[in-house]
DNA sequence: TACTAAATTAGAATTATTCTAAATTAGAAT
DNA sequence: ATTCTAATTTAGAATAATTCTAATTTAGTA
């Protein structure tokens, strides 16, 4: 184990950005890519940053999860919950949502297919597809 | 025209539930369903209503669209907003979501086929499937 | 007509998130 | 190395959507 690579992978893609290598940024990634695919709130980060001894104000962890996101290095999902959650896993997929848990599980894009799709309204571009598939006990 | 059908139809649902007849849901159903499918948040249908120069409070409004919702006269859209929009489209149906503008735009099921779809976890029963498009400019 | 549980309401409370303005810092320029 | 400047961080205030509270009213039943 010569270092986990997501952590690397991402840190990477932080020092391609025009983002500054800020030791709350650096923190924020060693903390949320340690674990592979995650999906975490805000205030789960908060948290979970505050358990590895490291301090950072909840603005900044919503500055830094903002910038990733609009930087690539985090993806945003909002399913039919009440906050927004992010997701370090960056390959195309989709979710399972189960509202009375409040449970987000990744589907691999492999997993879906859609065959038939309409067209796209004049004038815009299709950006992406989110498949939430809503599951209960 | 011997009166609007969505608002029958949709006023038959509420008396076949077990919620109340009061003047406030009826004045409700009347406005939300009266121009076919729609999508509002709890703030445009304050104001829809208001224009009627009907008054029913924003508590009500949000009571009344949440029960609504759960006994099936309603439906709950969350794209990648920041508020919940209500839909009085009941047939399955999937969404055009466009961030810049805020647009949410009907997709007919029938435009739209999943031809493939993962096991539902153990012990899960599938709910529902939502297919957001994501478009820009 | 009276009764009771459900519904409505104003306004307070809550929750997630963004904003503000002051202090700090990364990285470029010297 | 030192200085400089724009970007960043921060605490705390502000905002926005939504829910809660507790008092009043009402629908539908007895």
């Amino acid at each position: 184990m010569t270092g986990n690579s997501h952590i690397q992978k991402a840190l990477k893609m932080l020092e391609n950005s025009p983002l500054k290598l800020t030791s709350q940024r650096v923190s924020l990634i060693k903390t949320l890519f340690k674990d592979g695919n995650q999906h975490f709130s805000a205030e789960d980060v908060y948290n979970k940053v505050k358990n590895t001894g490291v301090r950072i104000s909840l603005a900044t962890i919503y500055n830094c999860l903002n910038q990733f996101t609009s930087h690539g290095i985090l993806k945003m999902v909002k399913a039919s919950s009440d906050k927004v959650y992010f997701d370090t896993n960056l390959k195309s997929h989709h979710h399972f949502f189960c509202k009375a848990s409040g449970e987000l599980t990744d589907i691999d894009a492999k997993k879906v297919r859609i065959s038939k799709l309409p067209k796209i309204p004049q004038g815009k571009k299709l950006n992406s597809i989110e498949v939430i598939v809503n599951i209960s006990d």
